[in-house]
DNA sequence: GTCTATACCGTGATAGAC
DNA sequence: GTCTATCACGGTATAGAC
């Protein structure tokens, strides 16, 4: 936290409180000092908190979302003639996000975090999220219509609902389930996580999109 | 907000701004200002504003955990010699939330919306969402695992954690899904939500806690 | 352009007087 | 059981140094 810019800095340190104690658990004065850097210095490069947050939680989206739209891309090659099915379109979906994990990237688990944060907040979630994530969500509501052709586009919306529930709990990294289970699982252990979500969710769209497909 | 006693005047109150604006959105002035108190008034009841957050979270948690429990065990009745199936266990699990919006009382959807908050906050997660849930929270795992003889364990937390996650966005009432559905779902609409998460989750624990079973 | 020091003024939580 | 007073801390604006 001393050799990249000091912009970066602010953006790297807000990342990790907001990550952790939200908006409002936060303060400019935090940041400044997380980052070696003086109070006004936020306001300078960035206006007002609100916008800092808004800047921090910008700032990776379109990562994420190149990410998913590209591991859609490849799963629609390899399916080839038949089409995609259920399950590589979640695995597009949900994969990307591994990734974050495994290089240890700090910042990316931070990240990710904030997401859930926001994603659960009746105040700031509908605008932020849409804004960042919706774009690319449709691509993927478009991949599971075709692949559940019966589905009602209501059960695909409402199933998306589950998924991103289960998906930004996950990001929260809370250590719940490692309390509940005795030590059994970890909420880190992305990779279990997802390996386990995967086919859950999968199951979950046959079953409430496909019925009428049997 | 006049009737009742004062000290329920602040409970209610800090419930509502609490489950929309998290902890440290909201401070004690506005609390005291919406139940027409003293500003100290607060302190005199509960002591520390943390001790305020908490005394909201537990008040409603332990109706919740005995509607669940009644439901858990009508449903045992109900199946009789051969045993629970995953499907009226999750959904014992789940509808009994739905009487919070049915009876039209606002303070049980808030309190939802609280849940949701601390379930998915690094740091007030763990400790608060264990102390009141997990007890109960044992005793479905314990169904599930009778109902899913050839689950392991871990499978069946992880699972717990998808329902969770899925659970608690929906408590959020973001509206998120109502913008990404363009008004055809609405996140209010918590009748349509367990109807289409209760059939997603219990095919989620089958397949991923079933496999052995086929 | 990038950054620091400082000052402003409103609001916060809380202790102690009443 | 209630209200007042206090004081630290909040975000932000500004003036000017590098």
């Amino acid at each position: 936290m001393k050799s990249a810019s000091k912009r970066d800095r602010i953006l790297d340190t807000a990342e990790i409180l907001f990550a952790e104690r939200g908006f409002d658990g936060v303060t400019l004065r935090q940041i400044a000092e997380g980052a070696n850097v003086d109070v006004a210095l936020a306001s300078y490069h960035f206006g007002k908190k609100l916008d800092l947050f808004r800047a921090v939680f910008m700032r990776r989206a379109p990562e994420i979302n190149s990410a998913r739209r590209e591991a859609l891309e490849q799963a629609k090659q390899a399916a080839g003639e038949q089409g995609l099915t259920v399950e590589p379109i979640i695995e597009a979906f949900l994969r990307p996000l591994e990734l974050a994990q495994e290089t240890g990237d700090k910042g990316w688990e931070n990240y990710l975090a904030l997401i859930a944060y926001i994603n659960n907040s009746p105040y700031w979630g509908q605008q932020m999220m849409s804004e960042a994530f919706d774009e690319l969500v449709e691509e993927f509501i478009d991949a599971l219509r075709a692949a559940l052709p019966n589905a009602q586009d209501s059960d695909l919306y409402w199933c998306y609902n589950n998924l991103s529930g289960a998906l930004t709990l996950t990001f929260a990294r809370t250590g719940r389930i490692d309390h509940l289970s005795k030590g059994l699982c970890r909420s880190d252990d992305f990779r279990a996580a997802y390996d386990h979500m995967i086919p859950f969710v999968a199951a979950g769209f046959r079953e409430v999109c496909g019925k009428h497909n049997d």
